[in-house]
DNA sequence: ATTCTTTTTGTAAACCTTTTCATTTGTTTT
DNA sequence: AAAACAAATGAAAAGGTTTACAAAAAGAAT
C-alpha cells in the first residue's frame, strides 16, 4: 500500500533536510530562493499535504473550534451557525458541529470530546448557562464564547440582544395599535435567557401603560410551532378573545397564526400576531409575520470574531456584546378596530 | 502556567509506566485489576484527558469526518446534516461542517484542509459531481459518500432517491386530478441531479399520457423561494393560465403559491401547487403544501452509516442506495374544475 | 530447588511536525 | 590571505500517544 507522503519524502526528493522543507512550508525568509523552488517542486510532485495532527501537537493549536448548539435543523441555530462558519472560514478555522438537543449530559460529553481533540475554542448556544456549565467550561480551560445566551455572573464573553427591551418594544407596538387584550405565548418559564426576559419585557410594556398583567393571557410554550399552535387554541376559547398575540418565537407565532386561520378567523383583522426572531419563515407565510428581528447571522459572526480575538490575544473591546434588535412591521398586525 | 496533564503525569502518579496507562485507557485485558484501579484513580485525580492529536498521529484515525454541503441555513441541508451528525455521534465520530455555497473552488479548498486535518472520511453534498470532483476525491484517497447526489460513473457510494420517478409520480398525480395544463418550475437546467432528472420525470409523466410538453410551461429556477415566486409571476401572465404548478423544490413551490395568493387567486381552487422535498415549511403555510417527500434525515443518517461501514471495513450491501420517496397529499392540490 | 510457562509490566521506537542550536557556506572587511 | 560576520542549512529534541519487544514477576511442573 502506498502511504501518504510526509515531509521526509519531500526532503529526500528535494535533497534538503526536513527542517528546510518545514521552513519553506511556513514561509520562513531564511531559505534561499533556488532551494525554495526545489522544495516547492517536490511538494507539488508528491502532492504533499502537511499533517495537521503533527502540527497541532507541536504548535498546540489546531485551527479548529467547536460549536455546541441545540439543533441544527432549527432555523435560528442554522442561521447563527452559518455566521460562525463564514467567519471561521475566513480566518482559516474549521468548526466541529455538535447538536445537544439541550441535554446537559450531551453538552458535557461534547465538551470532553472536543477538549480531547484539542480544539482552540468553543462557541456555545443553549437555553441556559448554569453553574455546572460554568464549572465545566472553567475546568476545561477552553476559551468559550456564548451566543444568544449569557451567564448570570457575566463570567464568559457573550453576544446577545436585550431581550427584555425587545419584548417591551414589541408589546408597546401592539399597545400603540390600540390593542389592550394582548396574549403572550412565552418560552419556558424557567429559561432565563429567552423565556423569563421576554416575559418580563411583555409585562413591563403593559405596566408602563398602567395595564394589568392577566395570567390567563400568558401561556408557556417551548419556542416550537406546535406549542404555538396548541396554546393559541386555548387562547381562542377565552371570552372575550385576545385581540393580539405576541409570541416569543416566530415558530410559535406562525403556529398561533395558523391556529387562528384554521379556526376560520382572520389575521390581522380578528387577531394580530407578532413574532420574535425574524427567521425566513416570516416572509413565506401569508399574511407575512411582523416580528422582532434578532441579527442571527451577525450574532454568530460576531461571536466567532470575538473567539478569534481571544485566541490571537487581540484586545476585546467588549466582553458582553448586546446587538441591536429591530421591530419589523409586515402584515400580521393592524390597528385594533 | 499550569500545563495539561499528560499520560506521563498519570504514569508517575500511579507509579507505573506510560505503557500501562495506555493499556488501561484502551481497555487492554492484560493489566492487573489493582493496577488498573490505581491508574484510574490517578486519571481522575489529575482530570486527565488523552490527547486526540497524538492518538490520531499514531493510529491514523481521528474519529472525525468532514461534510461539505452547500449551505447550512437551507432547511434541506440542515435536515440532512442532522441525520449525519446523529449517527456520527452514536459511533463516536465528530463532524466538521463546511459550507461551500456550491462554489467549486471552495469545495476543493475544503477537501484540502480536511485532508490535512486527517479526517477519516467525507460526506459530500452538492449540485453536481463533475469529473474534477471525482479526480480530487480520488487523489485525496479519502473515503467519500455522496448524499442527495451521485456521480455519473457510479464510482462513489451514494444515497439518493429516484428523482425521475418521483417527479413522474408527482406529475401523474396532477394529471390524475384532471389537470392538463401543468407548469413546471425546474431546478437549474444544467443540474444533473435535481434539475434534469426532475424535469425528465415531469416530461415522462406528460408523455405517458400522450400530452405535449409545452416549452412555455417550463421555467428555470434555482430551488430558492425567490425564483419560485418570480417564475410564477411569469406563468400567471400566460393565456390561458396553467391550472397546476409543480415545482422542483418546496421553497420554489411556496414562492409560487405566494405569487398566486398575492395575485388575488386561490390555491388550490384556481391553481394547484405541488412541491418537492417535504421540508418543515410545507405544513406551516396555508394551504399546506402537497409535496414529494425526500427522506432528508434518513439520507444523511444512511450516508453516515455507509461511511462508517467503509471506515470499519464492514461490507456494504449496496454502494448506490436509492431511498423511497413518498407523495404527500395535503391541501394545495385539488381536482381540476 | 530448578526449569518452564504464563501473566504482568516496562523500554523504546514510531507517528510527523516545528524549532533551537550548531554547523556549513558565502560574503565582506582588513 | 586571514579574520569577522551574515546567511543558509542540518541534526536532534520535543510534542503525547501506541505498541512491538524485552524483561520481570508469578505460577506450575519437574
Amino acid at each position: 500500500m502506498i502511504t501518504k507522503p510526509t515531509i521526509k519524502d519531500v526532503a529526500k526528493l528535494a535533497e534538503v533536510s526536513i527542517a528546510t522543507v518545514s521552513r519553506v512550508l511556513n514561509g520562513s525568509p531564511l531559505v534561499q530562493e533556488k532551494t525554495r523552488q526545489r522544495v516547492w517542486k517536490a511538494i507539488e510532485k508528491l502532492n504533499y499535504k502537511p499533517n495537521a495532527l503533527a502540527r497541532g501537537l507541536i504548535n498546540k493549536k489546531t485551527q479548529t473550534v467547536g460549536m455546541i448548539i441545540p439543533d441544527i435543523s432549527n432555523a435560528f441555530s442554522a442561521e447563527v451557525v452559518r455566521g460562525i462558519e463564514d467567519i471561521a472560514n475566513i480566518h482559516n478555522y474549521n468548526v466541529i458541529l455538535c447538536n445537544s438537543d439541550l441535554d446537559f449530559q450531551r453538552e458535557m460529553k461534547y465538551v470532553t470530546t472536543l477538549q480531547e481533540k484539542q480544539i482552540d475554542g468553543l462557541i456555545f448556544l443553549s437555553e441556559q448557562v448554569t453553574d455546572e456549565h460554568l464549572d465545566c467550561f472553567i475546568e476545561s480551560r477552553l476559551p468559550v464564547v456564548l451566543v444568544a445566551t449569557h451567564d448570570d455572573k457575566g463570567l464568559l464573553p457573550s453576544v446577545n440582544i436585550d431581550n427584555v427591551m425587545a419584548a417591551r418594544v414589541a408589546t408597546e407596538y401592539l399597545l400603540g395599535l390600540g390593542h389592550r387584550r394582548i396574549a403572550f405565548i412565552s418560552g419556558p418559564f424557567d429559561d432565563p435567557i429567552a423565556g423569563i426576559t421576554r416575559l418580563t419585557g411583555y409585562k413591563q410594556g403593559l405596566q408602563a401603560k398602567g395595564l394589568p398583567v392577566l395570567e390567563e393571557l400568558i401561556l408557556e410554550g417551548d419556542f416550537t410551532y406546535k406549542t404555538g399552535y396548541r396554546n393559541m387554541r386555548k387562547l381562542l376559547q377565552l371570552q372575550p378573545r385576545p385581540t393580539a398575540v405576541f409570541a416569543a418565537s416566530d415558530e410559535m407565532a406562525v403556529g398561533a397564526m395558523n391556529a387562528i386561520l384554521d379556526n376560520g378567523l382572520k389575521v390581522p383583522a380578528d387577531i394580530a400576531v407578532l413574532g420574535f426572531d425574524n427567521i425566513d419563515l416570516t416572509t413565506k407565510v401569508r399574511p407575512r409575520l411582523s416580528t422582532i428581528a434578532q441579527p442571527m447571522y451577525d450574532m454568530g459572526a460576531i461571536a466567532m470574531q470575538m473567539l478569534i480575538k481571544i485566541l490571537t490575544d487581540a484586545p476585546l473591546e467588549k466582553r458582553i456584546v448586546k446587538l441591536p434588535f429591530e421591530l419589523i412591521i409586515r402584515e400580521s398586525c393592524s390597528v385594533k378596530k
